[in-house]
DNA sequence: AATTATCGGCACTACTTGAGTGCGGATTGA
DNA sequence: TCAATCCGCACTCAAGTAGTGCCGATAATT
């Protein structure tokens, strides 16, 4: 259905927070305090991130997570693409990766390959364009807002859905 | 990672085929031997794109699908989204549908969702504005945005009907 | 040195989705 | 009648996603 992952929407939401505090290192948390997300997971998805070069791991006790980058800096695309690869319309890959993994029978023949290859360049265009900070941005700066909703710690107790 | 299924790559290719014989009621059996797609599933595919009103189907000894409407009034988006329903960038729905199935527990402080809908909204409006026959034709040349052209870009030449 | 708060890495389970398949029945033209 | 076609339901198998557990490494604080 043509959307992201669990893991990229929570690696974004630690970036806007990470970018309303630039510079600074953030413990994950705090993040986790501040989102109901489990954090084993926030965990998991900055440790990605941190991989991709796009945040900087402090470890220890003061330890934490910080931007590498300033927020304007940093696009939408880079993001995506460090937490579940580059974006891919068509299930086989765009140009000249065809022969190994992801061939398709139909490629030879296939009308709707170089069609939907520039699907995805203008999608993937538009994500390159559009900076984390623009995500954060046209929000009112809140900072503490949710500190007080679930300062007991775990939050875990509705992921379960019978 | 953001990609379509195969389903709909299929129901792109049949459709593609049909708009080369606009008008006229073709067999699932002659795309099928055109294109190396297993045949079972794209029969479950037509028949999807028959219930989304896309393709009228025929049935008895001369049956076969037909486009119901020209293949430049068939919007990239209407096929998606009958195949795989709307494509949703965020895992909640986008506006007010949020109380029920796909309700997140970070959505009421969650500081990506509206941005993200934004994105969805302009891929949306994107597959909206491109036709099928856009796709069936990549020569001519429809909105110049995709300049990253690589080696090979435009070389299409293999939509051959034999 | 002991403690504590933090990141780091590995491996694991449960669930959902996607790809692909089978078969018998209903329609319609020859 | 016969053959070609669409129709509907249900099913298997593989892959990916969400989420979890544990323990070790690191560094500030005491
Ligand atoms: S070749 Fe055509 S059908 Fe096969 S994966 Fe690429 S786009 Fe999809
Ligand atoms: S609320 Fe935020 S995190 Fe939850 S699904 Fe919507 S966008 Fe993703």
């Amino acid at each position: 259905m043509l959307k992201l992952t669990k893991r990229t929407e929570y690696g974004l939401i630690a970036l806007t927070h990470l970018a309303q505090r630039q510079g600074e290192v953030v413990p994950a948390r705090e993040i986790g305090d501040h989102y109901p997300i489990p954090r084993r997971l926030l965990a998991e998805v900055l440790k990605d991130l941190c991989n991709a070069d796009l945040v900087a791991s402090t470890r220890g006790a003061h330890g934490g997570y910080a931007l590498v980058r300033p927020a304007q800096e940093l696009s939408l695309g880079e993001i995506v693409s460090a937490l579940e690869g580059a974006p891919t319309v068509s299930s086989c890959g765009d140009e000249n990766l065809l022969h190994g993994e992801n061939s398709c029978d139909v490629q030879p023949i296939c009308p709707i390959r170089s069609p939907l290859v520039k699907i995805k360049d203008k999608i993937w265009q538009m994500m390159l364009t559009t900076s984390l900070a623009s995500l954060a941005e046209p929000h009112k700066p809140y900072r503490s807002l949710a500190s007080q909703t679930q300062a007991n710690g775990l939050v875990k107790s509705s992921i379960k859905s019978p």
